[in-house]
DNA sequence: CGCTGGTTTGACATATGTCAACAGCCGTGG
DNA sequence: CCACGGCTGTTGACATATGTCAAACCAGCG
């Protein structure tokens, strides 16, 4: 079934609010395009719902898509060596945009795999590079994009990666919940847990544990939690 | 002294072999300006050689000035908390560019100090932005730049954040290896490989008087060092 | 010469890793 | 329906890498 409108200009889309943060929509506004040439250029975006699990792109392989999350969560998985461990080098969130490498023509760096059911819009690379060649808000867009990329994987050296351990896991329940209005924290696998915090599956579970007898966090419906920020700064 | 031609373009300066990297350079080339609004816009870029220890901006600190590595090695320091610890998030080497926050408007995330005597191009943001508003060809050479400070950050969680001291330390002096071509790397202070590594100095100097003991490195002159890369890459 | 700041080293404490067992949950297939 | 296997989480016992605290050492330098 073909959309006869872009997701993007269909008004009579549901999910459109989640559009304010995209990178697209915020220089549709200043585009040169007729609305016509708009059209047909985000046409080519795709919009869709996306199961905990399901990966999106795979590390050291090319694609031609650079995607953003309307919500949910994303985590960008690093294989180390033969495959046998990894690393979780960021998450992101809800306006955030990844694959950024896809735009230079580079392999994307790491595998992006939903973390939390998620909502995905997938814009290929062509649709981005017929809107910058006319349109110099969208480099701005994109430098933006790149700079909160690099943020995000700042704050996983600095924060995750820095102290005690149960700081860390301390500091990485408060980001989760930062990044959930509803303050639903997603209950994480221990293994990604141990991949982002940088320690063993063992270790994360029984501080995991500890936490939850400490009431430090408690458990809520489909696999989602809630914490004590309070309790929890105090740990860090 | 006012200099009577822009560092850039004359062709008497001695230094201009190492622009080949340069991001303005590599794309004035392509510049719509005319050869007197070139100038203009290049006279206000300072060069210079800079000590080992020197700061060259603060982190949480506004600057009007994105910085070039001709030579040496900078070190983005991270202050934790009260200031009483740090960690080295990245280090900046021959040919690449930081403090690009400052093009944003935005303050510098770190501090930038120099660990290895170099010598930097200071550019202001104000020429960058004389130059972009003519120039498509800079906005990729920025991304560029911006996708490089992504990889070197990313590297150094997987690669420097990961895995026992031991061998993070290899892959650090392999690091430090690599972008020598004259395979001398700087003898680093013990605390600053405990920032980069993630350990506490006293692991990182018992590590690195280890590795001199089993002639993994070994002392040259003027505070620098030789590796075995080959005996390196076996502890990974 | 005696500071000073960096380095090395020792003795000991402890956080985390390792290996292994077991428990709970869930889907599958008999 | 139950039995089973597979996956994830929890926990224990123990090993070990690293942290902590303190002392000694060393080189450079006023």
């Amino acid at each position: 079934m073909r959309k006869n409108k872009a997701y993007c200009t269909d008004e009579n889309w549901s999910g459109r609010t989640d559009c304010k943060h995209c990178a697209i929509r915020s220089t549709v506004l200043f585009s040169v395009l007729s609305e016509a040439e708009l059209e047909d250029a985000l046409r080519e975006i795709d919009n869709q719902w996306v199961e905990a699990g399901s990966e999106l792109f795979f590390q050291d392989t090319k694609g031609q898509y650079v995607y953003t999350v309307r919500s949910g969560c994303v985590k960008m998985v690093h294989e180390i060596g033969d495959g046998s461990c990894y690393r979780i080098v960021r998450l992101h969130y809800r306006g955030d945009t990844f694959g950024l490498e896809a735009l230079l023509g580079e392999p994307y760096r790491h595998s992006a795999i939903v973390l939390q059911k998620a909502d995905i819009c997938r814009i290929p690379v062509s649709t981005v590079q017929t809107l910058r060649t006319r349109n110099l808000q969208l480099y701005k867009q994109l430098i933006l994009r790149w700079q909160a990329t690099l943020d995000e994987a700042e704050h996983f050296l600095v924060d995750l990666n820095t102290g005690h351990a149960e700081s860390r896991l301390a500091r990485l329940l408060l980001k989760l919940d930062a990044h959930n209005e509803r303050h639903l924290i997603p209950d994480l696998l221990r293994e990604d847990i141990a991949a982002i915090i940088g320690v063993t599956t063992e270790t994360a579970s029984r501080l995991m544990a500890d936490f939850r007898r400490r009431k430090l966090v408690c458990d809520e419906t489909n696999r989602q939690m809630r914490c004590d920020p309070g309790a929890l700064k105090s740990l860090i």
